[in-house]
DNA sequence: ACCTATTGATAATT
DNA sequence: TAATTATCAATAGGT
């Protein structure tokens, strides 16, 4: 387009360059903002001649930074430095982090295997150690009780009721009057805990 | 350049408009291309159609990353801060669901009341608990030492040993022989829990 | 998609 | 540089 055609090459004269790329400039700028206005297009059009002068130009109805992200958004291509991969990575980090506590945090709780709390648990515990220590003491009450029949019998010189003592001892507790059950020997038991 | 003029305005019929969208869209491109080789210039095109989809050229001697760093030291503007922010703000916002997890995670566990771990609390909580049981076994065994004594009394007939029986229980543990210790009638006590 | 009349862009010249 | 202009390139509208 021209007073003669020419090929698409390098052009080596650098005054001609220069005018050529002074020319072409403006001309793609111009297809740059005619393309946005006629098609509704968004462009992002930044160019860099060889004197190292800049020129830009971005569709009234967007910036740059909202590009980059349509861009990012359309070719998965990342284009951050190293400072945003190292802070994306310490979200990722730091979210791992929260994640594991929140699991711990559910497990003390007992919310994903018992579906019991904290506070519950620890009094689920506290009732078996009440339950085991009751267990133990009905065997003290039992065998004292066994003992202080058998001091009575001791007491009579009646070796004849020993057959008795026996019987009392198989069928207990359900024949043993209450009022012959001792107290616990640690009756304070589970304020200790 | 066509079969009539065209004002620069937005191309109402849709058809149309797609079409030449299209049409200009390669030429945009082939000029980009066109200034890269004849002008030794780098050019960084994108463009975003109605339809939403993305076209790019970028100089083949560059890349948009160095595109953009070079547009941000050229014009000062910094594309990146917003983003920067973003994530800085992110990552503070997690750190303190963090913090205030770890709060909640020692209050659980009791760290700042006692100064134990949750393990450490349940080792003790089951130390308890079997120092309990064994002195309740301890009760127990003695008990039953006693009754046998008692017995092996009775069989004797002797009443006169009686004396003697008192006098061991009084002194128990320490000079009972090992070999009359019972087993405990809960022998799994610790392993239940 | 293709065609092509017509406008638009620009290379060489001044 | 800037203006001119002959020529080529791009494309609008029609098929």
């Amino acid at each position: 387009m021209g007073r003669g055609k020419i090929e698409i090459k390098r052009i080596e004269n650098t005054n001609n360059r220069h005018v050529t790329y002074s020319k072409r400039k403006t001309g793609i700028m111009k297809k740059a903002k005619e393309i946005t206005v006629l098609c509704d297009a968004k462009v992002s059009l930044i160019i860099f001649g060889t004197s190292g002068k800049m020129h830009e130009y971005i569709s009234p109805s967007t910036n740059l930074v909202e590009m980059l992200d349509a861009y990012q958004r359309s070719t998965g291509k990342k284009l951050w430095d190293a400072k945003h991969e190292n802070l994306s990575n310490e979200i990722d980090r730091v979210k791992k982090e929260n994640d594991s506590m929140q699991i711990e945090l559910r497990h003390l709780k007992g919310e994903d295997i018992t579906s019991l709390n904290y506070k519950e648990l620890m009094s689920e515990i506290i009732k078996m150690i009440r339950k085991t220590g009751e267990m133990l003491e009905e065997e003290n009450k039992q065998l004292q009780y066994i003992w202080h029949q058998q001091e009575m019998a001791n007491m009579k010189g009646a070796i004849g009721e020993r057959d008795d003592v026996y019987q009392r001892v198989r069928d207990y507790p359900s024949q043993m009057p209450f009022a012959f059950r001792v107290q616990p020997m640690q009756p304070n038991l589970h304020e200790r805990i």
